[in-house]
This record gives structure tokens, sequence and C-alpha cells, in this order.
DNA sequence: TTGAAAGCGCTAACAT
DNA sequence: ATGTTAGCGCTTTCAA
């Protein structure tokens, strides 16, 4: 249905062989000036177009490579798979992209079927990088593959960012703004390993400033309940003054969670967010995060991969200081120091204004 | 080096010919169930699965949908492929994902290459429906195709939100909440005959409604000196009460730039979005906007395709009423019934969490 | 029930 | 310079 001529027909209406109009439509070998007119007016007429399952076939390679995330309706993986799917594009490789739902079977499955699919690479994001079936199916085929998003384990390449180390800047920018108690949101880390990297590296900051250990509040992945969540764990720590949400998307939900509980952000509570999404910036108080750069992982990643099949280009290493950058915004605001134990000042408001220059100039910096 | 065993391997281990080994694998045809004992423990004992390349050379089909459109990164896109390569994983076909970034040419060029690959169908966002190389292609192929947030022209079909309804229906909640002097904030239509089509609706609702037709306000891409052009915008046009902006982000935008300029948003001045996104539930004033299903679309669009294919599933065609509907929010508030010529007046402003509720109640009814 | 062989579209080795 | 042909992995006749 999709195609209609093949070599052979454009080999009749040529009236040559079918190696003649292989050779001069691959500029591989010689052609006379006149066959190649001939071929490439028949070609011309019959709208021919090679087909690539035909290619596939007789070169052992498809130029596809295969696309494993979770999901694309969150931001972080959609522009990295853009990232990767440019790259690439750009290379002369297409992508066939398959979503797994964070479900593991679904995982799998999705590697067996680019397996059979002859995928020359396969980038992708695991569940579980200890312990992962189609992580093995993939190694003992030695197909080329790059990890996304999960920590490298010993000897294997990752792109992805490194969720302790931002983990520690964090700490280390409440430090430096004066806020000693501090508390973490996320999601229960049984679903998300990031999400623990990422606070325990906070801990880790926090210790090596001698901060207070930072209170932990899992939050389920229904966001409906946060504020009476929020309300009894700031009950129970009243010292906090600095709120780490694991993503963006959590610091907004409690942002809008504390506003509810009569809360201002950031004059009562400063809170810093994950990931760097757009609207971020948008919004009032703009939001003070961790900046990470999905399209680059994504672009590595690929880049990675292809220079495993080819062979040409130096193999790229992610560089893990690279993977983030802080942003200052808004919703973190600066504290004098305490005038009696346990109470909170804010120490020169900084205007919106100024917050702002000092996130974009620290932008402009990382990039 | 993607691949090992392949059929003969198997055969030979099992001691039998390739067709025996085809045979049992495909529960094709008869088998003793010793030979079937055999061949099972070979492809076990290889690891051996089909290599779909051979498969599709001998069945002229690939198990593969080809997917264009214009940018993941647009979260609307990305919710879209994502509902589309469920569908399809579903029925055991895979998607390959090319993104044109808005560029004419490489639509073409990734319609082209799909062509090639010989996919099965192609789902598609072209930049101008009237005017595409890549659709003319695809349809001088008689390839099963579907569009996708394109509005289609007669006789073709189309999944895609009915920008024009929806603008009507947001002129219905302007005029509802007593705003009868209107503006349109939106990128310059030479790049999107969607927002074209959503000014359109709005002034077609507006003059329903006896309203003043909207103002007109046509913003770059660049949004950083949305403030200066707001503002210009607002002393030309003194009495407008209700902005309606093309999307989310330059609802989002707009709000910002309104705060900017001393204008407080809902009191002074109501906004009306349009996509749904998630933030702009998470935000404060909670942003009214016109809900679309992007992964509806993307589904709808895969079961067309699909049903095109294997003629089976009875064809799913669009319903367009069905493609949004509106969600009310705390950046849209009722206008008192003016006292003065021109002059602004609040009504009963609704808190925040009614305007919740409010929105919650119609968002399950849309469902 | 089973195997041999043709053929899907293409490239490359070989022959002319 | 050009044509013939084998073979990539698979399915499907066709014979046995």
């Amino acid at each position: 249905m999709g195609q209609v001529a093949t070599i052979k027909d454009v080999a009749q209406r040529a009236g040559c062989g079918v190696a003649t109009v292989s050779r001069v439509l691959n500029n591989k070998g010689s052609a006379s000036a006149k066959m190649r007119e001939k071929v490439m007016t028949a070609v011309k007429e019959l709208d021919f177009q090679f087909s690539e399952v035909g290619r596939s076939l007789q070169s052992n390679t498809t130029r596809t490579i295969g696309c494993v995330v979770p999901s694309i309706e969150n931001p972080v993986y959609a522009d990295a798979v853009q990232g990767a799917q440019e790259v690439c594009l750009d290379a002369g490789y297409q992508m066939l992209l398959i979503c797994t739902n964070y479900n593991a079977e679904m995982e799998t499955h999705a590697i067996r079927t680019l397996i059979a699919k002859q995928v020359d690479g396969i980038i992708l994001t695991v569940g579980d990088v200890q312990n992962s079936e189609g992580l093995d199916l993939i190694r003992s085929r030695t197909l080329p593959h790059c990890l996304l998003y999960n920590t490298a384990p010993a000897g294997q390449i990752s792109w992805a960012v490194d969720d302790h180390a931002a983990g520690v800047k964090v700490a280390d920018v409440f430090f430096e703004n004066n806020h000693k108690h501090t508390g973490f949101v996320g999601l229960d880390f049984l679903s998300s390993d990031r999400a623990r990297q990422r606070f325990e590296g906070f801990s880790q900051g926090c210790a090596n400033h001698k901060m207070t250990p930072p209170a932990l509040l899992e939050v389920g992945d229904n966001e409906d309940n946060l504020t009476p969540q929020l309300d009894a764990f700031l009950k129970r720590h009243p010292n906090i003054t600095g709120i780490f949400a694991s993503n963006d998307y959590r610091a907004l939900a409690t942002i809008r969670s504390a506003r509810q509980l009569s809360i201002d952000v950031p004059r009562d509570m400063s809170i810093v967010g994950f990931d760097g999404i757009k609207v971020g910036q948008m919004i009032d108080p703009t939001l003070a995060t961790i900046v990470t750069a999905p399209r680059k992982l994504g672009a590595g990643a690929s880049q990675t991969i292809l220079s495993m099949i080819t062979g040409s280009t130096p193999l790229q290493l992610p560089l893990k200081e690279q993977t983030f950058s802080f942003r200052a915004g808004g919703s973190l605001m600066p504290l004098a120091a305490e005038s009696k134990d346990g109470e909170k000042v804010a120490a020169f408001p900084p205007s919106d204004d100024q917050t702002y220059k000092k996130a974009k100039i620290q932008q402009e910096r990382s990039t």
C-alpha cells in the first residue's frame, strides 16, 4: 500500500539492471552519464524511493534508535526525547519511541520489541537499574545502549542529572540565605530513587553546614490532600523556614497549600523546587529552583549512542557538574539572623525585579 | 550486532527445516508435539526472537506508525503523542516519531523518510493543510493517514480541537460574566492558523452577543516585551475588562505583565487561557481556560489509523463538540453592570475556594 | 507432518 | 560500464 515502485520497476523502465539503478542512486561504483540520465528520469516518473526495509535486511542495520522513557507527559522526559530525536535525525537516524508508564512489565516488553525491530541502539530510562530484565536482555546482545536519567552503576554510561550533588547545592543555598531549619517534600521514595538521591544529597549538604537534618514529608501521588499534610508537618516542625520540593510541580503545590494555611511565601517560608520548568518564571513569586537541561541530556545520550554505533566520534561523556544549576527566584528569601530561637525575621526582601535579574545572571552563567 | 540467532540457527539446533520453526512459533500449520518441543527448547537456548525486518520484507507491512508533530516540548503535542503511542502499542504497533520544529522543509523530509521506512500509516500535524508537500506525497501513495490538530479540509479526517467553537464559547463566558469589551492576545497569525480560528470564533461569539468586536494584540514569539506592548494596547483600548489569550502560557505571561502594570487580575482585568495545562490550577489566581484533551485526540487519531489499516474496527470519528470544555478559574470574575461608561466595578468576588469548586464541577461534567 | 524453495527489495561480488 | 546473481530473515506455497 505505502510503496509502489521498487528498484526493479525503475530498472525495467530505464532499460538496465537493478545494480545500475543501485549504483546510480547511491553514487557508488561507475555508471555512464547516459545511464545516469535514464535512471534519474525513471525515478522521477515513478516517484521512486528506496525501501528501507530491503536495505535494512541487506545491511543488517536499520538507522533507527529505540527510546524507552516512562512518560512524555512529564515535560522533563518530553524535552529529553525531543533533544535525543533531533540529534538522531541530524545523523540520519529515526527514533522509535515507547513509553512505559512507569510499568516494569511494559519496560521489558518495550525493550524486547525494540530488539525484534532490530534498532541500532537504545536510549532508555529504566525503573530500577539494578534489576531490569530489559537491561539484561540488551546486555546479553551487546546492543549499543545508553541510560538516561538513571544513575549509572559502575562501568555504565548514563546521561543523568546528578541528583545528589543538586541536593547538596540546595542545602548550600539555604545555608547562604540563613535558613537553618529545613524540610523536604517528596513523593514516597519507593517509586522514585531519584527523589531519594535528592533528599540524601540535601541531608548531606545540611550536615556539611551543621544545620538541622531536614525533616521529611513524604506525600502520595494524590496531590489533593497536601494542605492538611503540610499543616500537620509544620506543626510537628515549627522551626522550618525553608522547604525543598522534589520537583517544581510539587513546589507549586506546596506554595498553594502554604497560601491556604495563611503562610506567605517567601515571607514566612522559602521554597526551592527542582527541574526548572518554564512556568516557574511566569508566576508570582517566581520559583527558585534547580534548573536542569533535559534537552542536553537527551542530545548527549544520542551522541553517545551514535558514537558507539559508528565508532567515529570520540565517546562523549556527561559532565556531572554541568547537569544542573541553581536559579534564584522570588520564592526564596534570605532570613535574618534569629532574634529569638525559632522566630523568623525577613531581612531586606529583594524586589521581584532584583530577584529576576539575579536569576537571569545565574542562568546565563550556567549556559 | 543487535541480533544473533536467526530462524536458520533455530532450525539447525532443533534438527528441522526453517518452515517448521516458523509454523511452530506462529502457531500456523501443523507440527508434531515432538517437533514443537524441540523447537521451543532451541528457541530458549538461543534466546531467539524473530527479526521484524525479515518479516516486514516478506509481509510488506511493518507494524509501525509514523508520527509527525512540530515539537513535543509543547505539552499539548507531547500528550497527544503519548495517547497515540499507547493505542498503537496496545494494538501491537510501534511509533516512529519525528518532530519538525515548525519547519516546512523538515516536515516534508520527515514524511519522505517515513514513507521510505514503509510505515503502515502516518499521524501528522502539518503547518499548512492547504499547501503541504508531504501531505501530497502521502496522498499520491494512498498511505493511511490521519491529521492531528489541523482543521480538516473537506473530505479529510482529522482529530483536532474545534478552535472556532472554542472561541465562540469564550465569548459566551465573557458575556455571561458581563464583560462587553474584550481583547485577544495571540501570536502573529502567520505562524498559527489555529490561533486565527480561535480569534475568528471569538469575534463571531462577540458579535452574537452584540458585544464590541474584540481588540487584537498580536505579539511576536519573543515574550520579553509583552509588558510594554500590553501597556500600549490597554491605553488604546481603555474599556477592555476581559482578555482571551491564545494559549495558557500566553495567559500567564499576560497576567504577569498586567501585574507589572499594577493591573490586578481578576479585579481589574479578567483573563481566559487556552489548553488547560496542569499548572493553571496550581497557581494563584487559578487560570480560567478552555480545557482540551490532547491525549484523547492522539488516541483517536491512532484508532482511526488502525481501523484504516485493519479495516476491522469501526472507523472512529472525532466529535467536534467534545474536543474542549470551559474550566472556570480565579482569573475570571464577573463584572458588575457599568455604573459609568468605561468604569470597571467588580461584583461579589468569589473566594478562591469557590472558584475552585466551580472549576471542579465543570471539569467533572466534561469528562 | 515436514522440508525444499521461491520471493519480498536491496546491495555487493563477480562476470562480462 | 553494466548485468547477473547470491543472500540478508522470513513466510508460504508446493511436494513428499
